[in-house]
DNA sequence: CCGAAGATCTGCT
DNA sequence: GCAGATCTTCGGC
């Protein structure tokens, strides 16, 4: 059995909704504490629900970095958002984890233990990991983030994103089929 | 300069 | 199922 492979700059430099189905089943460390991907979004340049439309802003600025790039915003004043960047203009968001490592860690940062809520969620997420604006503009391949392939076969669902008002057709949420893990069900077409 | 809009989450009905 | 919390950025005037 050999060591996962970790990420680099050219598994991020494709276009989002492949890079997003691809993050599913892969291992996300911030500072020792994660789990495995089990639910992304893919946000793309030409797309009216992506914080990249418009072009770039001070606040977007990190979309608009080389692949790999991490960009967090803060969503309703109140919750940190994760996002890995894709090709300029895109990126995925990490929308929710089955916890692996640093699960105490975790709990405390979130006041609970439920392994089935703690990363549901991007908000739930960015809590649990220790995730804030003071990440913004990293590289996803370097500390204190850790990210290695999945190794086993991950069946992936996808749907309509969550919490948009803007180009709802998309189906560009991703998830692994059946998991309990997940913020919200995918209906089956 | 001020107003509105969020890629959310929780608690209450 | 729905409303409220909470705050920064952006865009219009």
């Amino acid at each position: 059995m050999h060591l996962s492979a970790l990420m680099d700059e050219a598994f991020f430099a494709r276009p989002p909704d492949l890079v997003a189905s691809e993050l599913l089943g892969a291992r996300l460390l911030v500072n020792g504490c994660g789990g495995v991907i089990v639910e992304t979004e893919a946000y793309g340049p030409d797309d009216e629900a992506s914080h990249s439309f418009k072009g770039p802003t001070k606040k977007n600025a990190a979309m608009f970095g080389p692949p790999g790039t991490v960009y967090i915003y803060l969503s309703y004043g109140r919750h940190w958002c994760l996002n890995f960047v894709c090709t300029p203009g895109s990126a995925v968001l990490i929308r929710a984890l089955q916890p692996c490592e640093g699960f105490g860690l975790m709990s405390a940062r979130r006041s609970m233990s439920d392994a089935r809520v703690l990363c549901r969620g991007p908000g739930n997420l960015c809590q649990a990991l220790g995730v804030t604006i003071e990440l913004n503009g990293l590289l996803a391949t370097s500390p204190p983030f850790s990210l290695h392939a999945r190794q086993d076969e991950t069946v992936v669902v996808s749907g309509p994103r969550i919490g948009i008002s803007k180009a709802r057709d998309r189906p560009w949420r991703f998830g692994v089929l059946n998991s309990s893990y997940v913020s919200r069900p995918f209906r089956r077409s």
